[in-house]
DNA sequence: TGGGTTAGCGACAACGTTTTCGTGTTGAAA
DNA sequence: TTTCAACACGAAAACGTTGTCGCTAACCCA
């Protein structure tokens, strides 16, 4: 076992200083030519690597960008990191993970773990509880220490940063708007509670769309889910008693939830009630009927945030006068599948 | 903005000196009760942090694993990252996300990245290239500097580390089996190409458990997929001519795929063919029908992995005379969804 | 008063870099 | 022979820690 070699071992093995190494890799013209070749052959065959670690204390800069998000084992967010990490690693930057749980608790000492030096800025999606309690001292504290933050889709307007989201309660209408011109006209609803901020876009956007349409917002068709897990008699319910002739869900797991649910009670989607979803993800692609779905381009929104961080990352070279923060909308479409007809 | 506060400012603003502050900090008794509680206190006003990075460099250890996986955008990898992230967090260390992109180029340059200091260890799934060009001096360079590596899913036996692993033959035997108890008598196999470790050894759990039943292996009915989006012919080709009574499949896209062509031609599952997959993801559970799958634990995984890893590396405090290294397998089993009936 | 102990603190090295600022040697010009 | 530039290199500081060692003053006991 070799142990990683450092510049003062080559000094010593070739007998100069460790600044003459130092120089002669980086080939500086201070060094003879001779120096620097003896040098570098050395280094090479000893496969010389610097010190990732005391580059960045030396630096102040760790090249890391920390990412911060209430759970990988969900579609979409697994795409905005990997929308991230690409833009990251093309630009000499690596991701490092943490996972809230949808509890504030974790995401505040995952923050404060990482601000120790560990990254030179965030890329976070707020958890559910954080929402909740609209807390944001963590991530306040973090860009008063000069850290640069870029928060996505699930942000707040309480905390000035750069965010990158999509416009939840358009994407929402237009999906609505389309039903509505397909012919449906007792639209129902499966969404969030409202702390959830996309959530309760979704569902602004949802109401607008029927209000435009003199379309009545009736309060029995609307399904308000706090637990995925336990929220089939509700919709089930609503299913039965009001009959609606098409659904709108604010996410993938709800819509096919709701069509299997459906099924079960022997409506046949698209036939019997119409389906859109939001999230194209795996499930929208891969369930029977695929479904008709906002589509949320996540590796578009990794990107561009990651961007978005390090522009600024390197921009702060100069001066940090400007803070101009800035809000980007990655555009939506809905994309048509099975799971929604014309009447 | 107020930069983080190292423990030289606050020496200088207490008028005492750098290694007072750290010991005063640490609750030294060398420090008098005195100091030590003014130095806490304006420690805890200025909310002082160690800063990682210097502790780092002094301790030679970074308490960050390194996690090299081909993607993420996969249900089954985002598992295991979310088991890693968990153990590892509860231990104190950070996760650092590199993907391969199935690329052994990119597999080689993050491994390398990361080896310079930037982590203590490696936690990885081998990418289909490095899979198939069988190149790994690169995992053997890291170990050959002292770091551990524990590899999990996509394995080799070229490289001597820790493993963690499901038992893919012995999985995919028992899921054959259980057809062929059904009473499945021409039983048709949906594959990867051989060089995926993990779809080789599925594929000879098939063939042995087919043997042991006295059932022909009949390669007509073996399809083996190179291009996941240029399959459709093949797979169709076979149901078409073969008419199969029954299908394996390597992993839950070729089994919903192959669900969908069944049901294109006109087949109905499991009525006219039953289906399993294997892993047991978003995919299995909410298609129409659900899917009869071979469960595949990926937070066990990650955890396990990552535990091996955390003591590999609080091991080599001692000694690392005990070059011991283990293969830990993860039990599966079937879970029995809709997809699958019995004649 | 002298010797020794101890409490309380500071200086310094070390981790691995980069970079600034010397410094000594050479050769050429005056 | 003197002077000066150019060349080639080294010493040292800095990044933020921790820990070892040494130092000073006070105190105790004989």
């Amino acid at each position: 076992m070799k142990r990683k070699v450092t510049l003062k071992q080559i000094a010593k093995e070739l007998d100069v200083s460790i600044s003459t190494v130092s120089k002669a890799l980086r080939n500086s013209i201070e060094i003879s030519e001779d120096t620097r070749q003896k040098v570098q052959a050395f280094a090479k065959l000893y496969n010389y690597k610097p010190n990732n670690i005391a580059l960045s204390l030396k630096n102040k800069k760790t090249k890391t960008i920390g990412i911060i998000i209430p759970e990988i084992v969900h579609h979409f967010f697994a795409t905005v990191i990997s929308g991230i990490e690409q833009v990251a690693n093309e630009n000499g930057y690596n991701v490092i993970v943490c996972l809230s749980d949808e509890s504030f608790d974790k995401e505040v000492i995952n923050m404060e773990m990482l601000a120790n030096g560990s990254t030179d800025g965030f890329i976070m999606s707020l958890s559910k509880e954080t929402q909740q309690k609209k807390d944001f001292h963590h991530i306040q504290e973090v860009i008063n220490q000069g850290m640069p933050v870029v928060m996505f889709d699930r942000v707040t307007n309480d905390v000035l940063c750069d965010k990158v989201i999509i416009d939840d309660q358009l994407a929402a209408y237009d999906a609505v708007d389309f039903l509505v011109r397909q012919g449906f006209k007792n639209i129902g609803l499966v969404t969030t509670v409202d702390y959830v901020s996309v959530g309760k876009l979704r569902t602004e956007g949802y109401v607008n769309a029927l209000n435009d349409h003199d379309l009545p917002i009736n309060d029995n068709i609307i399904v308000k889910i706090e637990d995925i897990d336990n929220c089939a008699a509700k919709i089930e319910a609503m299913l039965q008693n009001n009959k609606p002739d098409a659904i709108f869900a604010v996410n993938e797991l709800f819509a096919v939830t709701t069509i299997k649910l459906a099924n079960k009670m022997g409506l046949k989607v698209p036939e019997d009630i119409s389906v859109i979803g939001f999230t194209d993800g795996i499930i929208s692609q891969f369930s029977t009927p695929t479904i008709t779905t906002v589509s949320q381009n996540g590796i578009k929104m990794g990107g561009r945030a990651a961007k978005m961080l390090i522009e600024r990352l390197e921009m702060e070279e100069e001066e940090d006068g400007n803070e101009q923060y800035r809000t980007e909308l990655i555009d939506t479409h809905l994309v048509h599948r099975e799971s929604t007809s014309t009447l």
